[in-house]
DNA sequence: AAGATCTATTTGCATATGCAACACTGTGCA
DNA sequence: TGCACAGTGTTGCATATGCAAATAGATCTT
C-alpha cells in the first residue's frame, strides 16, 4: 500500500497560514535589520507609531485597531514605558487603567528612525512588488473593517 | 508650532511590515480557533506538514523552506517529539545532528486534522479572496526562491 | 596528522503572542 | 443602596521567534 500523501501534499501546498507566516517572518527580519542599532525592534516600531498617531488612547483601542490581544499589549508596552518612549497619563477618568501617550523622546526616537524605516520598506517594496503592497495593505485594511491609515 | 506628524502619518499609513503582521495575527487565529481540541497550534501543523512532506529530513533544511531559525526550530520540534509526531532517526551519517521524520502517530494526526484545517482555509479564502489567495502564494514561494508546493 | 575553517545544532537571552482566569472599576436596575 | 453584569487591565502559562555565543562534528589545507 502506498502512503497516502495526498492529502499532506495538498494541505503544504495550498495551505494559506503557512504563506502569510513566511511573509511575516522574512519581512519582519528585513525591518528589524534595518532598525538594529536604534535599540528597538520592528514591532515596538509599529506599536510607537500607532501611539503616537492615536493620541491619548487606552489600551483596548489599540489593541482593537492592531488586532492585538490585550495582555500581549500590556507586556510589549511596558518595555516601551520602560524605556521612556511613553508614558501613562494618570487622570482617573475610569479607574480601571490610564491612557497612554508618546513622549517627547519616543516621538525624537520615531524621527530620527524614518530614514531606516525608509529603506526597510523600500526593500519590502522591491520584494513583493506594487501587486503584493497594494494588496497586503487592502487586505489588511479590509483585517479591522477600517482603513488602517 | 504645530506637531510634525507628517511623517508619523505616513509611517502609519504606509508600512507594509505592520500589514503584514496584522495579517499574520488574524490568520492564525484563525487556524488555531478550528484547530483548538486537537492539541496542537497553527504553527506546529505547518511544521507537522513539512516535515511530513520532506521525508527525513535535518532540521537546518527545514529552516531554509520555512524561513525559521535553526534555534527556533530546535525548540518547536522538540514539543512534537515529545507529543510522539515526528522522530529522531539515528543513522550516525553525520554526528552533528540526525534528521527527523514524521511518525504514524503525527500522520494519523494529520488526516484528523484535514477537515478543520479546511475550514479554517475556506475562511481565510471568503476573507481576503480569490486575489488575496492568488497573491499570498505567489509572494510567498518568490520569499523562498521556488514555488513552496 | 594538526590546525584552520566550515556546518549543524543547541543554549542563553529577550521579545512577541494568545488563552484562561483573576482583579478591579463602571453602569444599570431593582 | 446594593447587586448583577459589562468593560479594562493584569498574571500565569505555554508557545513562537531570532540573535549571539557556545558546542561539536565534518572538511580542507598543508
Amino acid at each position: 500500500m502506498k502512503h497516502d500523501n495526498g492529502i499532506i501534499d495538498r494541505i503544504a501546498c495550498e495551505c494559506l497560514l503557512s504563506r502569510a507566516r513566511i511573509l511575516n517572518r522574512v519581512l519582519t527580519g528585513i525591518y528589524d535589520d534595518e532598525l538594529r542599532g536604534f535599540g528597538l525592534k520592528a514591532t515596538q516600531l509599529n506599536l510607537l507609531v500607532a501611539v503616537a498617531r492615536m493620541g491619548l488612547v487606552r489600551r483596548i483601542d489599540i489593541g482593537k485597531r492592531l488586532h492585538l490581544d490585550p495582555s500581549t499589549l500590556t507586556r510589549n508596552l511596558k518595555i516601551m514605558l520602560t524605556n521612556g518612549w511613553i508614558e501613562e497619563i494618570i487622570d482617573g477618568e475610569d479607574g480601571r487603567g490610564s491612557p497612554l501617550q508618546v513622549t517627547a523622546k519616543g516621538r525624537d526616537l520615531l524621527h530620527q528612525i524614518v530614514p531606516s524605516w525608509r529603506k526597510a520598506q523600500d526593500r519590502t517594496q522591491r520584494l513583493i512588488g506594487d501587486n503584493g503592497a497594494a494588496l497586503l495593505r487592502k487586505l489588511a485594511g479590509n483585517m479591522i473593517g477600517l482603513p488602517l491609515g
